[in-house]
DNA sequence: AAAATAATAATAACTATTACTATTATGACA
DNA sequence: TGTCATAATAGTAATAGTTATTATTATTTT
């Protein structure tokens, strides 16, 4: 990762993803970062944030769908919701199973666990419970 | 799910996938099925994947690049090699989370909970080791 | 300051997936 | 068994998300 100099552009990335907890795909940053920088182009926003994966500053959740990115990196699962889709951290220590994973299968070299629950969001749960 | 006709097509993917193990993706699939049914469309192959995880028989995973498919519906993780994108299958079992972190957790209703476990293959490890 | 390097905006290309349409197959019922 | 509504199909077009290309601009090095 030589050679790798400052950009405002990746710089606004970086801060935008910070600031909010919603785990936004690429195309919602590009419309964040359009406000202050009105014609940065959606492929520098794609770049950059391949860049930032790279570099282990932020990660990417694949979903159904588009990419989503999150720049929290201490150790957390993602729920899932199943009815709109939305991405929440969960702050919730679960033990990691990667070690003891690794020791009983000799597949491969495991070293990192996700785990990935799904469900209902409160909101929705509240929504659905209106109509 | 009312009114589901037969179909040869159909009845082949299934059999397609449980025959193999390997997570085929859609056109993996569909090549497959082009030896028996040289003129099926790969939209037919969608169609009817999208058919068989909305009926439960078969399971979508979510990767990086495109959609794999599972015919296996025992409860099992899966392992996702760094290296070449291979997926697979782990039968070992680690206890269910759901119920705990269902308990814990307030923000949604926890249904289902899936391990994502990363590292390098088997067989990416060899290669690796003699080049 | 000039040369080298890397980032950018704009756009084209690509891959995976879905939608559309005219035709064919399936299965319930007379 | 023949009729008929429905669902499935092949083929094609369209779309979404992402990556690659290119010409240009900005930054760093010499």
């Amino acid at each position: 990762m030589a050679g790798l100099k400052y950009s405002r552009q990746r710089e606004s990335i970086r801060n935008c993803l910070c600031s909010r907890e919603d785990h936004p795909t690429a195309d919602m940053i590009y419309a964040s970062i359009r406000q202050e920088y009105p014609n940065i182009s959606l492929g520098t926003v794609y770049r950059n944030l391949s860049l930032l994966v790279e570099t282990g500053e932020i990660r990417k959740i694949t979903t159904d769908g588009a990419d989503r990115f999150d720049a929290t990196l201490t150790p957390h699962s993602h729920f899932i919701c199943k009815s709109c889709g939305c991405v929440l951290d969960m702050m919730i220590s679960i033990e990691d199973p990667v070690a003891e994973v690794d020791r009983l299968w000799d597949e491969g070299d495991v070293e990192e666990c996700r785990f990935e629950f799904r469900g209902v969001c409160k909101k929705c749960r509240k929504n659905k419970s209106q109509a």
